[in-house]
DNA sequence: TCAAAAGTGTTCTGTTTACACCCATGG
DNA sequence: CCATGGGTGTAAACAGAACACTTTTGA
C-alpha cells in the first residue's frame, strides 16, 4: 500500500491514476570495483572525459534500463568496463541527495564487486582511463563517490569477517601468505602468521593441494583452494572469523 | 561517470541530451517498523484496501518526490502513519525486481524504524487498518515485502550485537528484564539473566537511576538510562555484544 | 507467610593472543 | 653456505557459559 499522498483527494481504486500522478527519476548504478593483486588491495576508477566535472575520477556506473533489475544492471555496467561475468557483486547503499548529480536529478544504488587481478581471466581492461587505486590513496571523485567506496570499505571488512568472500579476491588456487595478506588488507591491520594460519586450519573449508607455488620463495609453499561444500556443510551462518 | 550507453553513437558532451536517452522509473519507500511492548518485537502492518491484492496485508509506502531525499521521503511516510518523529531509520537495501508491482515498474527502498511502543509518545496509530504482528507471525504480504521483512530482521539482529540501537525500542527509563526481553525477542533465544547483566555492566553505557519501576514486582526493580557520552567515549566501532 | 520477581559470584571451558626457532632450497 | 620465506606449538590471559540461592514486599 502506497499512502504518499493521502493528504490530498484522490482515487486511490484508480491504480493507473494513482500511479502517474508520482514523479519519476532516473536511477544509476555505481560500482565500487574492488581487486586484490598478491599485497594490496585496490580499488578501480574512471577518468571522467566530458563536462561536468571533467578530468575528474569516478566510479563506474550506468543507468537502469526499464527492462532490467538493479543487479542487472550492475552486472550490465561492470561488463562493459571489464570484460568480466561472473563476478561477485553485492548491492551497497543507495544515495539520493538532491543535488548530489549537477546534470539532473539522479537516485544512484552503490554495488561492490570482488574480482581476482593475478587471475588471466582478468587480462584487459576495456576503458583506457581506468586505473587501480590503493584504498588508502583513493583521490577526490566526483558526486558522492568517495562515500561510496568508504561504505564499501567497512562492508567488505565486516563480511569478509563472517563470510568466504575473501575468495573472490584471489586466485582459485592460492597460498597461505596470499590468504593472510589479503586479509591484512582487508583489515588494514598486521596479524600474527601462526594465529592466522590455525584460526583457518580450525575453521576446515580449505584443501591443501599436493602443489606448490615456486614463485615466492625458494622453499616453496603449498596452494590452498576453498571447498564449498566443506564451507555449507559447516554452518548456516557463515564463520566467525575473528581476527 | 555513466556509461550505460557507451554502444550507441552519442554526444556525451551534451549533458541533457545524454541524460534525457536515459528511462525514468517511479521510486518507492517501503517502511519496516519495528515495535517493543514489555515482551514481544512486533512490526507494524495495514491493510491494503484497494484493487489490485486488496485485503492483503502489506507494509507502509509512498512514493519519492523530487523535492526529497530517500531518507526524507522515509520519514515523510512514517509520519503520516503514526504522527511520530525523530525515529530512528534506516535504509535497508533496493527492490527492483521488473514484475514486483504489477501496477507499474516500481523500484523499492526499504528503511526499518525502530520505536519504542510502551512510551507515552505514541499514543495512536492515524491509519486505522493498521495492526502490529509478532515477527514470528508475520501473515502472506504483498509483493516482496516478507523478504523485507526477513531481512529487516537479520539487520537488526546484527545491529543490535554491535551498536546501542536496542535503546531505540525502549522507553527511557527501563529494567534490566526489560532490556533482557527486548535481546531475547531481538535474537530469538532464552539468554542467561545474570551473565546477561555481568555483560552490560561491564559495557559500562547505562546509568543506574535511584528510581524503581514498581509496577512488575514487589519488591520492585531499577531503572536505568543510556548513557550516550559514556558510550561515544568508550569505542568508535560499537562494542561487541556476544550474547 | 508465601508467591513472584529482583538481585547477586564463582567455577569451568573455550578462544584469543603472544611469542621464536628450524626447514628447505636456489643462487 | 647463506639468505629468504615457509612452516610449526605452547603457555598465559581473557571472555563466555553454566549454574542456585537469598532478598523484598504486597497480598
Amino acid at each position: 500500500m502506497k499512502i504518499g499522498n493521502t493528504d490530498q483527494h484522490e482515487d486511490v481504486n484508480s491504480k493507473l491514476q494513482y500511479y502517474n500522478k508520482e514523479d519519476q527519476v532516473l536511477l544509476a548504478v555505481d560500482c565500487i570495483i574492488f581487486g586484490f593483486d598478491e599485497k594490496e588491495l585496490k580499488v578501480l576508477l574512471v577518468k571522467r572525459d566530458f563536462e561536468p566535472e571533467k578530468d575528474k575520477w569516478s566510479l563506474i556506473g550506468g543507468f537502469l534500463k526499464k527492462s532490467e533489475n538493479l543487479d542487472q544492471a550492475a552486472i550490465r555496467v561492470l561488463n562493459i568496463l571489464t570484460g568480466l561475468k561472473d563476478i561477485y557483486m553485492e548491492q551497497l547503499h543507495s544515495y539520493s541527495e538532491i543535488d548530489r548529480d549537477p546534470g539532473q536529478r539522479t537516485i544512484s544504488v552503490a554495488y561492490f564487486a570482488l574480482i581476482d587481478l593475478s587471475s588471466k581471466n582478468f587480462d584487459r581492461i576495456k576503458i583506457d582511463s581506468a586505473k587501480w587505486y590503493k584504498i588508502n590513496k583513493v583521490p577526490q571523485l566526483i558526486f558522492d563517490h568517495n562515500e561510496m567506496i568508504d561504505k564499501a570499505i567497512q562492508r567488505l571488512r565486516r563480511r569478509a569477517l563472517i563470510k568466504p568472500i575473501g575468495f573472490e579476491l584471489l586466485p582459485e588456487k592460492f597460498t597461505m601468505r596470499q590468504l593472510q595478506s589479503l586479509y591484512e588488507s582487508i583489515l588494514d591491520k598486521k596479524l600474527d602468521k601462526r594465529n592466522f594460519i590455525n584460526k583457518v586450519n580450525l575453521l576446515d573449508i580449505l584443501d591443501k593441494l599436493d602443489e606448490k607455488d615456486m614463485t615466492s620463495s625458494r622453499k616453496g609453499s603449498f596452494l590452498y583452494r576453498f571447498n564449498e561444500e566443506k564451507y555449507n556443510s559447516k554452518s548456516e551462518e557463515g564463520f566467525n572469523f575473528k581476527i
